[in-house]
DNA sequence: CACAGTTACATCGAATATTGATATAAATGC
DNA sequence: GCATTTATATCAATATTCGATGTAACTGTG
């Protein structure tokens, strides 16, 4: 069975996208942080300071994992902790500015990368590009939405 | 819509990526397989038969962490190893039906995934999204052009 | 307020992954 | 041939992750 005339061919789609992150998320790892670390820190900058166990929902890695890698980030300086003022239980973990500024990095190594590549296009496809940030920006509206809707169960 | 130089706002866009790609990678992980592991898979599914030494070039372990990598891979039936007949020291690593079976079914997840989110565009996005593709596998030609001259130094 | 149940995080021990240093075997160059 | 380089393997040390379990704080019911 044909999908809909319009030429949205997603598995196309998706296998363009799986071959840009290769050469996307591939940095120069330059403090030794393993991927669960760097996940860690980009999460608390994007969502600003959360409790350990909103954080099991988003990286994935059990409670006792991230207790021990939020202790070494501590040690590290990248993120400090503090008590919950509403929750007892509870801690608040929040990037320093050291942690942030580790992420603002790899965001501005990434742009160096994407910067060197855009400059070999033409201007058609520059322009194109121009408009996808958007488009990519509402699919990551709709999937938080949806994400939170399953939390519902 | 003119096509004004400012209109690529590249900040924009890889911050676009980057959140989008968060919701983009993390599939339920299937089999207990590590990051590193699909790492391998994929690379092994995109570019064929590999050597050990050239995948430490594209994954980002070291030599003794692929070996024993590739030897848990074959044990569990995922990849095959034969000598290369051009060079009694080294290995050829092939994908198993088994092995390119786990990487068609985590595309097969994204597609899905990404079909759920497509649902909820509006007509003008959907268009602009059929051009994403074409233009990010541009990006990754380019990338690996600009990756195999590095190489020359 | 007591108390049972739940939630948030910490701790411990076992299993697995990763790394650096180094060994072995095959290929290459002179 | 012999020295050098290359491809992979092995080993010991460290790091990561998990499951099980402990402790303290919160919640709801009566």
């Amino acid at each position: 069975m044909a999908p809909s005339p319009e030429a949205l061919d997603l598995g196309a789609l998706v296998t363009a996208i799986e071959d840009f992150n290769t050469h996307f998320i591939r940095l120069p790892s330059v403090r030794r942080l393993s991927f669960s670390t760097l996940s860690v820190l980009h999460t608390l900058a994007r969502r600003g300071p959360m409790r350990l166990t909103d954080l099991t929902a988003t990286e994935q890695l059990k409670q006792p994992a991230l207790t021990s890698l939020v202790a070494k980030l501590e040690r590290d300086g990248l993120v400090s902790r503090r008590p919950d003022p509403r929750d007892g239980r509870a801690v608040l973990l929040t990037l320093t500015e050291e942690g942030a500024q580790i992420v603002r990095s790899r965001h501005a190594e990434r742009v160096t990368r994407v910067a060197r590549l855009v400059e070999h296009l033409d201007d058609d496809e520059r322009a194109a590009l121009a408009g996808y940030a958007a488009v990519l920006t509402r699919l990551t509206e709709i999937a938080a939405r949806l994400d939170d809707q399953k939390l519902d169960d």
